[in-house]
DNA sequence: TTGTACGCGTTATCAA
DNA sequence: TTGATAACGCGTACAA
């Protein structure tokens, strides 16, 4: 036998030991029915004992042609995507059905809201990626076909090809302004979060929101207007960076500036995250919530049952990361493409909401 | 040429293509000073041409023995471990150096609190190990020394061999403590996350404060426990099954209740998610902050800084993040192992801590 | 630039 | 049944 010291005992380090096969001994770890069980027994003793942890992962990995890993593709560096409450709760759903398949998780942060460097991406070890929550056009997703991976979108973009997980973002945005229209409200704005990755932030024009470059933006802000438009409402839209709470409280203190008189009197707040900061604002600006000022927030995120609780539109995240892992592990197992799903969603009302009253009233 | 027409092309396909070697594929992608431009112009054409994507991830980890990704270990579930807005924080420090070295991110989410399943270790392609925040005693850590791989500790627990990132907690416990004695206030009452990842929930004994398994409720609470009874002041504890501002709102509300007269006038919280809770708690009961009851906090996750903002003990957490992820590398490229770094922390005193009044004064 | 010996397993296919 | 043989999987790196 040759000196090998210093080396990390392999399969052949264990078989040669025990003077069996390797295939014995990889037998031993992955098919124990294809052994006898005392061989198995034999084999884990040694590989103890010669300080064996089991098969190498990588060159597992080589031989199955499965890494094992599903890549997630996040839009933003870490701290800006956690910011908000959702993403932790998706993930957590995902991570639920990734862990019971033996799957691991690959994070891959993006930047300035545009997504992974496509170079990340083409030296991800995973099987399949599942791309959240990404604006249109973004180059880690070329890189995704580019690599030939199975792709898994959540949210956004739409890529043709690729089954999607994502909520019915129109309806929930009606549902949201119905609901203060038919508390009474007529002064109503919108909160929203970035439609378009370019860091812009302040009142958004017209031109800015024909042009919104996320599905998600275009559905739910489009549906908050055309709702509200309808009625004859047209309300000033507030553009945030991104779905912070200090985003959002920076936001509703410029919509709540000015005269009482023309003050808003119900915000409609594209995520909760926002809506949680608008009612800092709020509280700030020394407005009562909801008797001055009514707050809808979207997505139930956990914290929004707190202080005072927020009516919101509630979608199921981590329903959503489930399904996307579900969906990615089917892709995986090639039975059958898997089909899109767009889940819905309902409102929720608590008491961060109120009817108008109208100033002349007691 | 065989008939491979469905199979992805590898480097030999590109090779035999161009009639070159697979040597000189590999060195145009890895080490372009190896080669002609031309050449090199020539392999990336029909690379592109032929849909080949660069060397396979897998297959490049194999040859280098090297995965090229840094794998954390968190305590609990994804949604739990998030619930304290440290947690991205301190990630975003290490994605910054993980990604500037092109490496990438395996999360291993814990089970109970009590870290990932030794299984899961087993079987995870990353070089090196980064646990964030176990407890004494975790199995994930045996599974991590099996493997042989390097590992760096965040917070806790104490491994031997393996360098630390951790925080002075007992200073900042101190420092805390001292703050709210030097403004006055004797009737002071301590809110914690776990001592023990066993999922209780109430007032501790002081049984469980001497047994407590974790190295940083030791120190931080012990330094609290220590400073006050050095004091005379001997609080009551409440211990929260996790660091979540849901749980702190629980505990502060337990605390909190009963007669004014022996209310508690300051709450000394073991991390900021808690104090956050705290605060929602206060205004559940009416109490105004810190005007009938001071808060500190520990550990200035940006949220601190809203709504009132929060006096509480700083620590550098995309520090240790960052700190964290060049002892990985360190240990990777070999270079002198990593001392561990015991990092300060210091008292932000902001708006949610004022002298205590007593009961006779105006 | 190229030849080629690894890296460490998996999984038919075979033989006893 | 139980175990062995050997052909991959896809690159890397060093000597020639």
């Amino acid at each position: 036998v040759a000196p090998r010291t210093q080396r990390k005992p392999t399969l052949d380090t264990v078989a040669a030991a025990l003077g069996v096969s390797r295939a014995t001994v990889s037998n031993a770890y992955n098919r124990p029915d294809q052994l006898s069980p005392a061989m198995r027994a034999r084999v884990m003793a040694t590989a103890a004992e010669l300080g064996y942890a089991g098969p190498d992962p990588v060159a597992r990995s080589l031989a199955t042609r499965r890494s094992g890993a599903v890549g997630v593709l996040l839009d933003d560096r870490l701290v800006r995507a956690f910011a908000d409450a959702a993403l932790p709760v998706m993930l957590d759903g995902l991570a639920s059905v990734i862990d019971r398949l033996d799957q691991s998780l690959i994070l891959l942060p993006g930047t300035a809201g545009d997504g992974p460097r496509p170079e990340a991406v083409a030296r991800a070890q995973a099987d399949v990626i599942i791309a959240n929550s990404l604006p249109d056009g973004s180059a880690a997703l070329a890189a995704v076909r580019r690599r030939g991976l199975p792709l898994v979108v959540i949210d956004q973009p739409l890529v043709s090809g690729a089954p999607m997980v994502r909520v019915d973002d129109a309806l929930g945005g009606r549902l949201a302004a119905e609901h203060l229209l038919a508390l009474g409200h007529r002064r109503v704005a919108v909160l929203t979060f970035a439609t378009a990755p370019d860091g812009f932030e302040g009142l958004a024009p017209d031109r800015r929101l024909a042009g919104m470059r996320y599905l998600v933006s275009r559905e739910r802000v489009g549906s908050y207007l055309a709702t509200l438009r309808a009625a004859g409402v047209d309300p000033p839209v507030w553009e945030a960076p991104g779905s912070a709470r200090g985003l959002g409280r920076r936001g509703a203190a410029a919509l709540l500036a000015g005269e009482p008189a023309r003050r808003p009197t119900a915000l409609l707040c594209a995520s909760d995250e926002l809506a949680l900061g608008a009612l800092e604002a709020a509280r700030d600006a020394g407005l009562s919530v909801p008797g001055e000022l009514s707050i809808v927030g979207f997505d139930d995120v956990p914290a929004a049952q707190a202080t005072p609780p927020l009516t919101t539109v509630r979608q199921p995240l981590a329903e959503k990361g489930r399904l996307a892992g579900e969906q990615a592990l089917r892709l995986l197992t090639g039975d059958r493409a898997a089909p899109s799903h767009h889940l819905t969603v309902s409102l929720v009302v608590r008491q961060s909401t109120a009817p108008h009253r109208s100033q002349h009233s007691s």
